[in-house]
DNA sequence: CCGTATCCTTGCAGATACTG
DNA sequence: CAGTATCTGCAAGGATACGG
């Protein structure tokens, strides 16, 4: 190993991580996406039907939850159990690996959600000096 | 305050942190969107000028990124810094609270990549299951 | 060098209708 | 109940050109 250009290398893999080619760019998307996070949200608090689902998440259509479900499933961040019964019933819940995710993106969350009063304060200031100019 | 329904509005509070009227959503969207995470993640390594992100940002355009620093700047996540010089330069660093926000998406962020493998064989697994029906 | 303004394309998301 | 299929709009995003 080369040690002239170490310290680049670790710069460019900071944010290298949203690069386009990179692997995890996917998932971070399902995650972090309008619906993903939500929906990783309500599960958060236990396991779920769909259409429970559907009523708990704010403004997400069918074919939107549908999707959302299919791709953190995919990624083997909810784990769907159905049930061949008739009326058909299946359960949605968080995965070990998932629940892990959740937490910090939950705690990522949370802590904008506790400093939107700085964040609204900004904005005005940002405004106020957009509008005087 | 009421008792009777407290834990109710604790669970509600989970998942409404991403419900359309939440305020913290706009934010949240600013921080974790396409070009946001990005932007943060290089201006997380240190101040920074704007061709200089530009150049950093892989697939980044000029109006996302201006588009992505202004929102940011004005949530108070980011700060500019402009001399009246002759060629302009301009730099772009985090602010305190833009530290902190970054620190904690990394957090996801190195998770969720620490985690790839899992994630990718999770999908081969899901794929496969896919095929076979 | 540091952006804004404009046009134009594409892909995401909503609505609706239908199936097992 | 638990979805899939299709159509359509609209807005995010890219390319390009120009301004301070």
């Amino acid at each position: 190993m080369s040690t002239t250009h170490e310290d680049t290398e670790e710069q460019n893999l900071a944010y290298n991580v949203f690069a386009r080619a990179c692997v995890s760019r996917g998932t971070l998307e399902h995650v972090t996406g309008r619906w993903g996070g939500l929906t990783l949200g309500a599960l958060h608090e236990g396991s779920m039907r769909f259409n429970e689902l559907r009523r708990r998440v704010d403004g997400v259509s069918e074919k939107m939850l549908s999707q959302t479900l299919h791709a953190l499933e995919r990624d083997g961040l909810v784990h769907r159990e159905a049930q061949p019964t008739n009326p058909p019933r299946v359960d949605y819940e968080l995965t070990p690996l998932g629940r892990e995710v959740a937490e910090r993106l939950m705690t990522l969350i949370q802590f904008v959600e506790g400093r939107m009063d700085d964040v609204l304060a900004a904005r005005e200031r940002y405004d106020a000096r957009r509008g005087a100019r």
